[in-house]
DNA sequence: CGCTCATAAT
């Protein structure tokens, strides 16, 4: 008795598939159906027929279950009994079945059904709409929206919002504006969910200005009105209008819900309103909206951008659901702060902790995507962390990310950030397609590397490919000239960025002009370049300037760009320190004490020179002078008798170039070895024979290490680079990438 | 009808 319902849809199931009409047999799924249905139900248990139809409004819940489960072959065993019962002419059952078709993903069912109902209404077309627009077939929702008004029916906010869906992933404008038109022709300007769409629309077409006039002219705004609007000013880049607008939105004593708050946070993480955002939360925390995954996620990673990594951490480690967007904002916020760290120290760890949480990530089973790769090399790039970085290259490989372009473009990056640009290059060859970015990538990376000639080619390349350059591809190609000191080159690639390319130069172009010539020796070209153009040199510009005239030996000049340098309060200490150096050899005791002066008022203190060296999952940091490892005093020997050799191949050191009663021993007293030697010679002790020494200094090389590396080269014969804070060193058979613009500073220790 | 992360070039 129990099974009999389920035994007669099932056999009239059968029959209907032997009528080609393709059809699982399997019941299963209708008898969970029917049973959910018994139970609530009686008279079920008393019809002992097969196949006497149910009331048509029997089927509704019977077929909201087939929905629930997503069972097509229990809505086709439905549609079966509808058909052979004789159901099927009430109108409200087919709706339904084509509702549960959809919603069961099977589109095709429901168009096909659709088409053979005869007395269609605006329910069972709005069913199709929806359907198409739920499963993401948005041309098709609409396609059927456009016969459903040449057939004449009026459409209702119940098939309006659909549509307005499936714009919005069409991203059509033209149509939107059609959408609105509609609104106004069937007066539903009133009813405060059309409005939200249009807002929702206007906004995921990129016209906020549009979304927020849409919002206003909301009658009766519920919170998803103003959620969607707030959401949207984020969307748009405009995070300080979407706090406002929640200003406005608490100020009118309208109620957040946790939608809102969650956009409202990342609005305040965005903005760092960091005052705000603990508001935020607290709201969060009276009103019990915490708990939800995106909101504990925005959380979270607010605390991560507030640079309160413990909280954050605390708060991850507390979660019991981890989203793949969770690992995201972990890895994307930790790469980050790598770049804001105070000292390499704490860089270091917010490096290591990206890559542990990919790490951990990877251990979850859970599969990254392009945001996970892009941030985690980008994360390398920054540690200059080469082993970690192939890694996650053949990762991306093997999971097939290495066809976007963006992972691509990191990877570019990574590869030239570590000093490989062979390496960089082939990635760079490989990817199958290219944006702006990738050809700026590439041909940075050669004028990084001293290869200026391979560097405008690239550039002339990437113009044939018809792809504009911008102002940071030029940086790249006027310092490849610079470096190459190809002056008539670089006037013409100035020229064509203004002229062919509408670009005005940036203080950035000017620096390598002023630097090209500076490289060549000619003091005056460059104040003339200066003077010509009547741009105001920045502290930079002034100190390439100084230091480009205390090797040449043109001290007037030298003097003139001290005093204009100091006019400005200079910011950086390695400003201060080139400007002490100068006065001090020269001196110029009364600029001493000026600079000394003006060093204290600007809370300029000591500068801390620091280098680190990755060796397999290890970080040896190095302070100048470190003599706090163990193994220390065996690191010294190593590195003195390296010295000695290189004094024998010609190496003139610091000290005996200047006299140990030399003036600029006063600031550059204590450091007889600055970190980046140390570092070095621990990885040339510890690496493999022949494997290049990669490490990191926190400020720039000064010329006397500098020099001492090329020694340590040859000796060695070993590849070293050092990325430190300004450009890239790399060292092979004596001679540096970088054309020997190391930094003209000794610094203390 | 509304939510969280959002990556690559100086």
């Amino acid at each position: 008795m129990a099974s009999l319902p389920s035994l007669s849809i099932s056999s009239t199931a059968h029959k209907i598939e032997t009528d080609s009409r393709k059809l699982s047999s399997s019941s299963s799924s209708v008898e969970k159906g029917l049973s959910f249905h018994r139970s609530q139900e009686g008279p079920l248990e008393s019809s002992t027929e097969a196949l006497q139809p149910f009331e048509p409004a029997l089927y509704t819940p019977l077929l909201q279950r087939c929905s629930e489960i997503k069972s097509l072959s229990a809505a086709e065993a439905l549609h079966a009994h509808v058909l052979k019962t004789g159901t099927h002419e009430d109108l409200l059952v087919s709706t339904s079945l084509v509702n549960t078709y959809m919603k069961c993903g099977a589109s095709a069912h429901a168009h096909k059904l659709f088409n053979v109902i005869p007395q269609k209404n605006i329910v069972t077309w709005t069913a199709l709409i929806s359907g198409y627009a739920r499963n993401n077939q948005a041309d098709e929702a609409v396609r059927v929206f456009i016969q459903l008004r040449e057939s004449g029916f009026y459409p209702t906010n119940f098939t309006l919002g659909p549509v307005f869906n499936a714009c919005s992933s069409l991203y059509s404008m033209e149509l939107g504006k059609q959408l609105h038109g509609y609104i106004i022709k069937y007066h539903l300007e009133s009813d405060t969910s059309m409005g939200n769409s249009l807002c929702s629309l206007y906004s995921k077409c990129r016209r906020l200005e549009y979304a927020v006039k849409a919002f206003q002219r909301i009658p009766n705004k519920n919170v998803i009105s103003w959620t969607t609007i707030i959401s949207s000013c984020g969307d748009n880049g405009n995070a300080e209008l979407g706090l406002k607008i929640f200003h406005d939105m608490l100020l009118e004593d309208a109620l957040p819900n946790e939608f809102t708050l969650t956009s409202a946070l990342s609005l305040c993480t965005e903005t760092q309103s960091f005052g705000l955002g603990k508001q935020v939360h607290a709201f969060c925390v009276k009103y019990g909206c915490e708990s939800s995954v995106p909101m504990k996620n925005s959380i979270m990673y607010f605390y991560l951008k507030s640079g309160e990594t413990k909280e954050a951490m605390r708060l991850f480690n507390g979660m019991e659901t981890v989203s793949l967007i969770t690992w995201n904002a972990m890895i994307a916020g930790h790469a980050q702060l790598i770049n804001i760290a105070k000292d390499g120290a704490s860089a270091q760890r917010s490096g290591m902790a990206a890559l542990n949480m990919f790490q951990m990530l990877h251990e979850s089973g859970m599969k990254p995507d392009l945001f996970t790769f892009s941030s985690v090399l980008s994360a390398c790039s920054d540690l200059v962390a080469l082993e970690q970085g192939e890694q996650v290259h053949a990762q991306a490989m093997k999971t097939g990310f290495l066809s976007d372009v963006v992972v691509n473009s990191a990877l570019v990056t990574m590869y030239n950030k570590c000093g490989c640009i062979e390496k960089a290059a082939k990635a760079f060859v490989e990817m199958s397609s290219r944006t702006l970015i990738s050809w700026t990538s590439m041909i940075t990376a050669y004028s990084q590397h001293g290869r200026s000639i391979e560097a405008l080619q690239l550039f002339e390349d990437m113009r044939m490919a018809g792809v504009k350059p911008n102002k940071i591809t030029f940086v790249g190609v006027l310092s490849a000239c610079s470096h190459a000191g190809l002056v008539k080159e670089a006037e013409h690639y100035f020229n064509m960025m203004r002229k062919e390319y509408k670009i005005e130069p940036v203080i950035d172009h000017y620096a390598c002009m002023v630097d090209m010539f500076v490289r060549l020796g000619q003091m005056e070209e460059a104040f003339m370049f200066v003077e010509r153009t009547g741009f105001e040199p920045n502290e930079i510009i002034w100190s390439i300037l100084i230091a480009g005239c205390r090797t040449h030996g043109n001290m007037d000049l030298c003097y003139y760009a001290a005093e204009r340098l100091l006019e400005q309060r200079p910011k950086e200490i390695e400003t201060y320190v080139l400007l002490l150096n100068m006065y001090l050899s020269a001196g110029r005791w009364q600029d001493v004490s000026k600079v000394r002066k003006m060093m204290k008022e600007e809370k300029i203190g000591s500068i801390r020179d620091r280098s680190w060296i990755n060796i397999r999952d290890k970080i040896y940091y190095f302070r100048a002078d470190d003599r706090s490892y163990s193994w220390s005093s065996e690191l010294y020997v190593f590195l003195e008798n390296l010295i000695d050799k290189a004094r024998c191949l010609g190496y003139i050191p610091y000290k005996d170039a200047n006299g140990s009663e030399g003036e600029e021993e006063k600031i550059s007293s204590s450091a007889v070895h600055h970190s980046e030697r140390l570092a070095v010679a621990f990885g040339l002790l510890n690496l493999p024979k022949e494997a290049p020494v990669r490490i990191v200094k926190n400020i720039s090389m000064c010329r006397d290490c500098h020099s001492a590396v090329k020694y340590f080269s040859i000796l060695t014969k070993r590849e070293i680079v050092v990325r430190d804070s300004k450009r890239l060193h790399r060292f092979r058979d004596g001679r540096c990438c970088c054309g020997d613009f190391a930094h003209w500073l000794r610094l203390d220790g």
